[in-house]
DNA sequence: TGTACATCAGTGAACGCGCGTTCACTGATGTAC
DNA sequence: TGTACATCAGTGAACGCGCGTTCACTGATGTAC
């Protein structure tokens, strides 16, 4: 603030925006973000997000990259290598996937909800979203090269594992469960059901 | 038409709102519904619809409750009793499930999306999900005391099962899905997964 | 170091729009006698 | 069967609102000489 009344130019609006615009989509949901109030809330004019966006759906997509490259990296950390028992590693992965959802519930929206973002096609977006799934397919291939899951097409296997969780931290986030089930127990079977049923595979 | 112009009542206005704010979802989307169109397309003044729904979010909360409703008939038919192999039954309801989905993904979007209807709770809407879930956990039960899947507790699988066709879904609805994947395959696929991983459980 | 100038980020007033909703009304319907 | 009346579904004009976006502008910054 004191510094904004110094300086006449923002410094690094663009960020400040995705970043801003990210906040009150966390306080209020998507809706609640509008170009006017973004503006206002970084002590800025209504017209100055125009500088560095096109219109209001370029900024948003920002927002749901922004959201998707975190959300990779969360995935990607605990244990990149070789070190922990494998299959742990894919359940931890979905342990994690689950909770960034819960965590940010508003933004996890917006980055899969093709509703608020109109338009499309948005390769920046479709980017983000691929190597996400890439990662995912990486990990299933090494561990199937080890034997511990079946050998069955990665991509496909990597799609079921992933509609079980999106599908869990979705129904989390809209209060489709019931709030006295465990949560924790609820991610732990889910991601067990799936690996068990990867290993299982009767040869189809 | 004719009918309308012969009669100032429109016969049964509420039933013709929630039908047609259900098409206009499906060929353009929930933002295209808005309470004019609405009104305009049946033929019929603005102020009409609000005899009937106090409200927007009244309206689009019944033409979700109706999606649930039709979903959950959908499931329930094909066969609802011991004829057919019982693990077979689950499949296909997995089956059906998506393909519902894909039927009208505009409505099923709307019937999880709690963004479009704002308001938290709305009871009727829970009832109707709650029905979908209390006939899997049904069935469910059914085939575990035909030991054809573990014993654990039904509702808990009854929430995997469902967090796996709820997820696979959405990706597809929302395009995450690589458009060259087969879909029967990967619909087949992710309910073989499933129903594999419940019957595997290596007794946690 | 000092000046002239091009660039461009941010201003702020204003635009037009489509929306949900309200309200005094009017016409149709069903019912009591 | 006929009339009076209460009820209520549908009318249509109007409201206020908040939105995204535009545009001529001004002030700050960096650079060439």
């Amino acid at each position: 603030m004191a510094e904004r009344a110094r300086t006449y130019h923002h410094g690094d609006l663009r960020a400040s925006l995705v970043e801003e615009a990210a906040a009150m989509i966390s306080e209020g949901g998507a809706a609640s973000v509008t170009m006017r109030a973004i503006g206002s809330r970084l002590g800025v004019s209504r017209g100055a997000p125009y500088r560095h966006f096109p219109d209001k759906t370029a900024l948003l997509v920002a927002v749901a990259v922004a959201g998707f490259k975190r959300l990779n990296r969360r995935l990607g950390s605990g244990d990149a290598g070789v070190s922990s028992s494998s299959v742990e590693r894919l359940r931890r992965m979905g342990e994690q996937y689950v909770r960034f959802a819960l965590e940010h519930p508003a933004h996890y929206r917006l980055m899969y909800g093709k509703e608020a973002l109109e338009r499309q096609d948005q390769p920046e977006l479709r980017k983000a979203a691929g190597a996400l799934l890439e990662n995912l397919i990486d990990v299933i291939r090494v561990h199937q090269q080890r034997g511990e899951i079946d050998g069955g097409d990665p991509r496909a296997q990597a799609y079921v594992a992933w509609s079980a969780v999106h599908g869990l931290a979705s129904l989390l986030i809209e209060r489709q469960i019931d709030p006295n089930v465990n949560v924790d127990d609820l991610i732990r079977q889910t991601t067990q059901t799936i690996l068990d049923g990867m290993r299982d595979r009767s040869q189809d």
